[in-house]
DNA sequence: GTAACTGCAAATCCTTTGCACAATG
DNA sequence: CATTGTGCAAAGGATTTGCAGTTAC
């Protein structure tokens, strides 16, 4: 049905496939349990739910509030950018999207793909990569627990130059 | 002059002390060095430049643009808003001041007290806590490296419950 | 049918800018 | 005295909110 026929959209225009264990169950809880996961949390499942999902999930990188908006809109859904601010709030407390402040003044989402995950910021050419290393996950848990600090979750953005932009100048 | 009393003042007042080398380098940048230091970048040494630096070296945590405004104004000083935010900015630059970014939509502030340091946020009591660790400064550099990129400035938030909101409640 | 959702426009919040006047070096 | 800094008010961008109409369950 409906459903399904989104499911196919969704996934022919994937830019990343199920490769491991952790992917796997991640992409069919992406791809199955949102319906269900909306309603577990007392949302119901609307057209701007599912649409914003399908963006993002299409999307390769992280979109702000306004690209979001951007890209319904050429899909031709006329939604509301309130809507759209609404919506990403409600997703990203279901846990469906992830929210990342990568600079002062406004927010990026992206489809939740796992444990959260940090990101490098490239500051000359706004390149983001998304990395995420078990060293520093465990020894920033260690290093909080020593101020009698329980961590619940973490925000880390490295800025830095890529290699690209290195290349070209030539610089570090 | 009005040099030194200043001094004596935000001394008297100061939360922390010099204890260790670090500290004692860094304290004599501070209470010394910022004329010059202003100068050096081509600052003139304006009312509203040192009476910020006051209120940022009096405080105890961080400040967002409107606390310094607010506190400017309580000492009696009637700086507009619009100064206050500018002189943050170029504070900030000289490296006289720190900016984060601790939660969406607005940035804090606090006094360069040595190396950059990353936060403890409380989820429950919104109290902040500094702290480094240098195993995950190292740890970063090198992750961000086996991405090809080099790691110019970062900003980690830890986000969770500290000691006191654990005990008060008794859970995690 | 009712509670939840949406669109619109207006409101809000933080921050920046334009410009005439004032102060520093 | 020339450049840089300041205050004010207005502009700016991102996000939220109030409310009347609409939809999912």
């Amino acid at each position: 049905m409906i459903n399904n026929e989104r499911e196919q959209i969704a996934f022919a225009n994937l830019s990343w496939r199920p490769c491991d264990i952790a992917n796997e169950i991640n992409y069919h809880l992406l791809m199955l349990d949102v319906d269900q996961r909306l309603r577990d949390h007392g949302l119901k499942v609307t057209a701007p739910r599912v649409s914003v999902l399908d963006v993002l999930r299409q999307a390769t990188g992280h979109l702000n509030a306004d690209e979001v908006h951007a890209r319904l809109g050429m899909a031709g859904l006329e939604i509301g950018r309130a809507t759209v601010y609404r919506v990403l709030a409600q997703l990203e407390q279901v846990g469906l999207v992830q929210r990342s402040v990568l600079e002062a003044g406004r927010s990026v989402f992206e489809i939740s793909r796992g444990p959260r995950h940090d990101h490098l910021v490239c500051t000359r050419c706004a390149r983001v990569i998304d990395f995420s290393d078990a060293e520093i996950e465990a020894r920033r848990i260690e290093a909080a627990g020593s101020k009698g600090f329980v961590v619940v979750d973490h925000r880390l953005v490295l800025l830095g130059h890529c290699a690209a932009c290195r290349a070209v100048t030539g610089s570090v």
